[in-house]
DNA sequence: ACACTAAACGGAGACGTCCCCGATTTGCTT
DNA sequence: AAGCAAATCGGGGACGTCTCCGTTTAGTGT
């Protein structure tokens, strides 16, 4: 009856996904590492990886496709016990923190942007979806401009944190991140 | 008498003058050129040249250091025809505009930023100041905060510019460059 | 069960970046 | 003019990215 198959073959399938998990546990420890070292250590060939993502950007956006979840309810979490733009604020230092444990994340996202793909791709797009609704909500309560595109509040985001994501310059980043807030009030 | 040396042996100050301006002259071609490939045009080793600039924004900042010059005065005409908080935003899309033409710039910026050395070399130094200058005089004109650290500014605009400098984004550099100097005035 | 085809594999290799090293040259100093 | 320390030369090598193409394999029809 010519089941409803997916379009990969089983054995790409497999090595899709052990592909991904390899690179999981690879970027979670925390050591730089080499896309063919990644291939290497999942046993397939250069080759296939590059088959499978075509960019770097690819790879590390499945990777921390499920990861991204839990930012989302934070969001709501934040909009329901604060107002919106102490939320956004809020939200934006919890994302820091969550990239800042995920090696090659923000580069991802810069590459993404600057390429003009922000919003592509699973981390990309949640980012783009929980800043949609956190400056909406913010608009509706008048403490944020309704004329603002999310895009590039991410793409902004993203920048910053490739800029000033370590750890020891938190201190600056919650003064960038302060100015950028700021800017999407409306002026008075 | 132990004369007064110059710390630099004669062939090796030309050598290094001769690699800046050859990489001057490459960088304005706007090809994509190798390291190894300026050192080979300027006819020295790439040791040579990895002596004199260990990293490529030494080299960047360098080549650099004399264009950059007329951006100070273009800030202070600004300052002379516009209000503080303009000024800094036109500014802002002068040096954009700069740094468009100059291959590496923006990259040179976010690496020393990252790194916690902006405002070394030539022409971070330069921005900072102009910064400086320019949000002293928002502050007096209470235009803009009198709070807000230069290198905070610089960071930003050198991280936004990474994401945005092409030409084509110039419509989507320019609403984030409104968002950032917004952020800069004071709360009402 | 078997053969066939298109999909997927794998790894060598081209290319670029950057570092390093040992032999050689340069130009101050006396 | 000779000695000597500083600096150069230039290529080899380690590493990373990414592509190409001959070979293997899964899944289909018979």
């Amino acid at each position: 009856m010519t089941a409803p198959r997916s379009a990969l073959r089983a054995d790409a399938r497999r090595n899709r996904e052990h592909l991904i998990a390899t690179a999981a546990e690879a970027f979670a420890s925390g050591q730089a590492i080499s896309l063919d070292g990644i291939a290497k250590r999942a046993g397939v060939g250069s080759g296939t990886l590059y088959r499978h993502f075509p960019t770097r950007e690819d790879l590390v956006e499945e990777v921390y496709r499920d990861q991204i979840r839990p930012l989302r309810d934070d969001a709501r979490a934040l909009l329901d016990a604060e107002q919106p733009a102490e939320a956004l604020h809020a939200w934006m230092h919890r994302f820091a923190e969550w990239a800042g444990e995920r090696r090659g994340i923000c580069e991802a996202l810069v590459a993404m942007s600057a390429s003009g793909r922000f919003g592509t791709g699973p981390v990309c797009d949640e980012v783009q979806q929980v800043l949609s609704m956190v400056l909406e909500a913010g608009a509706e309560a008048g403490e944020l401009r309704d004329d603002i595109d999310p895009v590039d509040v991410g793409s902004i985001l993203a920048s910053v944190l490739a800029v000033a994501g370590a750890p020891e310059q938190r201190a600056q980043l919650d003064r960038m991140l302060t100015i950028v807030v700021d800017g999407l009030r409306p002026r008075c």
